[in-house]
DNA sequence: CGCGGGGTTGATCGGTCTCAAAGGAAGTGG
DNA sequence: CCACTTCCTTTGAGACCGATCAACCCCGCG
């Protein structure tokens, strides 16, 4: 029924914002192929990335009930996204209600991503952060079968890689020469290799149950 | 009718715990007086604080869907919570849509509350992080009719703010001073006054229209 | 061939942490 | 009512992590 939804898949280019703070969406975005993130700027220039979407999230599926964004989105990759007109959802919502638990389910998933992201900002080292990430990634492109021999698509800078981490680009680049010569991951161009993933998910504390990937009743 | 819904209202005692990490929940419970807090623990003993709760806040909502926590929930004060079972939340999700509707919207608000959080620790100094967490519980109090007179109760120590800001409470403690000798704040006891808040929320880059305290159809 | 964006490197600066100790304030038992 | 305890706040000193600034390199591309 979602895909049935889903219409007017488009393109947009790299570098392009999906939608912009303070806009009023009258319908959500998905994300059908490529990378997204969603970020805050400040006044002094720093900008913030809050989330990476995947391929198959929602964009902002909050702006059904929130209207007005309180961020904007851009992609980072060159990505074709879709749209569910609120009226769809709010159609859904009255109609369906296992599907909107769901969906539901998905924003209280977004949230939890979050708060992990808060307790690696907060209280771990630039490298154990940086590694955290990665071992989300990993996870998450794994389920919508996006890693093959343990390497996935990175196509992110170092420098928006350190909006999303809260560092400098300089320090992102030495904390990936660590992660590299301690044999943890290679990276070159576009594809990151995992090389020792119990090492990375030790050295990242990471646990994936949070992501409720796994099948219950809801 | 959520009013209704709410049993069993009982008393949580100064820092005990409300539910651990890895609880299954069979209910979700709600915070009805007091001050709650949702934490992470690391290996290395470290604490971070991922939410505050107020009095009317769910502390525990997502577990409605998600059914294992992946994180703990403290009184941080003496508390008084009620609970809402799961199975008259799967009765209001199939039969009330709007009120489904106005749940999701709390966890969505949930949600940008913390993005506003991963914003202010990414990117902001320790100063302006402490002035952003004060606006934020100014209005969130005053939505609930907790301020008076620009003066609100905070009864968390040094310590457990360092927790939810990400800081050490050595340095917690030297950023309220700053505020407090730049006239922006006093804070004795358990009573804090904001002294100038159009300053603070400047400091801050404070706006709250993220917590959608605005009336929209939804 | 020149240009531009990203990656890499070095040097220095500064914000925040850590460790350690001293100073209140509130409660407790004698 | 006082000594004692405990928890929290405050202060100081030093170390360290990560930011900043400024080059330079590398590679793809027009």
């Amino acid at each position: 029924m979602l895909e049935g939804a889903a219409v007017r898949p488009r393109q947009v280019n790299k570098g392009v914002d999906i939608l912009l703070e303070g806009d009023r969406p009258p319908e959500c975005t998905v994300l059908l192929e490529g990378y997204a993130g969603r970020y805050n700027l400040l006044r002094n220039g720093k900008r913030q990335i809050t989330a990476l979407h995947l391929p198959g999230d929602f964009v902002d599926l909050d702006s059904f009930l929130v209207k007005r964004m309180d961020h904007a989105a851009m992609a980072i990759t060159p990505c074709t996204v879709g749209v569910i007109s609120h009226d769809t959802l709010r159609e859904i919502s009255e109609n369906h209600p296992h599907l909107a638990r769901l969906l539901w389910l998905t924003t209280l998933v977004d949230g939890a991503i979050n708060r992990r992201w808060l307790v690696a900002m907060g209280r771990r080292s630039a490298l154990e952060h940086t590694a955290y990430l990665l071992c989300e990634l990993f996870v998450r492109l794994e389920a919508v079968g996006l890693v093959t021999e343990d390497s996935f698509k990175l196509p992110l800078t170092q420098a928006e890689l350190g909006d999303a981490l809260g560092l400098s680009n300089v320090h992102v680049n030495r904390i990936i020469q660590e992660l590299r010569t301690e044999g943890l991951i290679t990276w070159r161009g576009e594809t990151l290799t995992v090389e020792d993933r119990r090492l990375l998910q030790q050295l990242a504390e990471f646990d994936p149950s949070f992501l409720c990937l796994d099948r219950e009743p809801r």
